[in-house]
DNA sequence: CGCAAAGTTGATTAGGATCAAACTCAGTGG
DNA sequence: CCACTGAGTTTGATCCTAATCAACTTTGCG
């Protein structure tokens, strides 16, 4: 089904000397390491987590890990590269639920119902850890710390959610796309790049998707943006030039004192 | 702090003779038992799971059960009443986030922070189990089958708010209030009320906020679903006559044929 | 090089937000 | 008992944002 993924090994280029080799540790090799399940664990705890990880996938550009309905048994963390989370409505077409970069533990929706809900589709030639759940769950049981660190990427996943609903609600197209240019900045950021400068592995298309928007608005907002002199958005390289104005989009929109303790008149455009 | 909520041993009305008493338990008792993370397990297996629950606590109709930035103790099941969970937005204007009904497990967000990202606000006169999550962590770790049901029930809760997510970027507020109608019913039924007729307890104001538009809207909706007699809404008394027309909106919006397959061209209107 | 996918820009339209006003209903105190 | 109050709700009129339709340009891949 998936002929376009090839599987490695994990253990393929390990050390087994004695000898303690920070790369014979491949999370710690990992450019994804610090946004990822993995990190903040003792050298200790990083081995036992090591032992989960069977094997890495390759995802070639527009192939897709997985789709709806397949059987759930792999939890996937995203070495590098980046994905988008395709939903289908109740129509037939297809939505972006989510951009996955590296260090993103994806699948975990799918533990409810044992298969997956989404389709996941690479946006550029990527790699992800397999981790199947049955271990997981089984070392959650005895390692505290991973079982803490499990639950934490649960949690945030959940918030994530939360945030994406709430932006979605909210807010108009100038301040959802404000906060979508600094949430990928950030996330940039985390992993070690620079958060004002990167390139967008996603198409206008896909963009206008995720915010629940179409293709024409969002080509729209890059322009207008640029001609605000906030960004400099060319083709898919992208420069926050004023953070603040982005920011002041956010926090715009008549804020008038404060608002009454019991009265939801949340205010749109 | 929460001076409108009100304590109450869980342990105090349980038989502690050696008689076995159906009663004894106080989830097989529970009218929202078929709805709970407590459903499915063994006899065996829900002494387990009772001996996490502490306490019961009340809390008066809009009163608030947590706010933000309270440390994260505790998770919540829903015994009865209703709630309604409330976002802050970057202007300060609140948002409802969800509804929560018997059965539904609050907190999980807070897991990843330690501190609540909500207030919680009962719409009505409610009540709740108090779990703490730290006996939760800990029997997780040596009861397989809490493990699973707890890992599912924050799965199940990702799903949802992916849901909301794709409801909100997807639909018209035609789709979204079918949607939210449908939603309720399902819910109802599923706590084993009728999924047709049932009674709401949040104001217009609440749904309009939680559906991301206006109280106006919402009452136009009420008004024009009424005329078209797909439903009988009077009040907050909600009588859903035509499930099938409320189906069909929700897929309604011209499926011409099947999309293409890279194809996002999702439409809205 | 040539073609398809991706992106931009313009003109028109419609769905909902906003503003304004009236009405219902439950409580509350004179 | 009833007028007063205020939250909740409904309906109408107007305006504006963003969807839609259409044409065109640019990019990038085979």
């Amino acid at each position: 089904m998936h002929s376009t993924t090839k599987l490695l090994r994990f253990d393929e280029s390990r050390a087994t000397s004695g000898i303690t080799d920070i790369y014979a540790s491949p999370c710690m090799a990992c450019s994804a390491r610090k946004a990822c399940v993995s990190n903040l664990f003792s050298a200790q705890e990083s081995l036992q987590f090591e032992q989960l990880v069977v094997g890495r996938r390759r995802v070639a550009r527009h192939a897709s890990l997985y789709h709806e309905h397949d059987r759930f048994e792999m939890l996937y963390a995203v070495r590098y590269g980046q994905f988008k989370l395709l939903s289908r409505d109740a129509n037939g077409s297809q939505r972006v639920a989510q951009f996955c970069m590296p260090g993103d533990l994806v699948g975990l929706d799918a533990i409810a119902t044992g298969r997956h809900n989404f389709r996941l589709m690479a946006l550029e030639n990527s790699e992800v850890c397999e981790i199947p759940f049955a271990g997981v769950t089984k070392m959650m049981a005895s390692e505290p710390a991973i079982q803490r660190r499990f639950l934490q990427s649960m949690s945030l996943a959940l918030n994530d959610q939360y945030g994406r609903s709430s932006l979605l609600s909210l807010a108009s197209l100038d301040e959802r796309f404000a906060s979508f240019l600094l949430q990928m900045g950030e996330r940039y950021s985390r992993l070690g790049y620079s958060e004002k400068s990167f390139r967008l592995s996603m198409t206008r298309g896909d963009i206008g998707s995720y915010l629940g928007t179409t293709v024409e608005s969002v080509s729209r907002l890059v322009s207008r943006f640029n001609a605000q002199g906030a960004v400099s958005i060319t083709g898919r390289t992208v420069d926050l030039i004023d953070r603040d104005h982005l920011l002041s989009i956010l926090s715009s929109e008549d804020p008038p004192f404060q608002a009454a303790s019991n009265n939801l008149s949340g205010s749109r455009h």
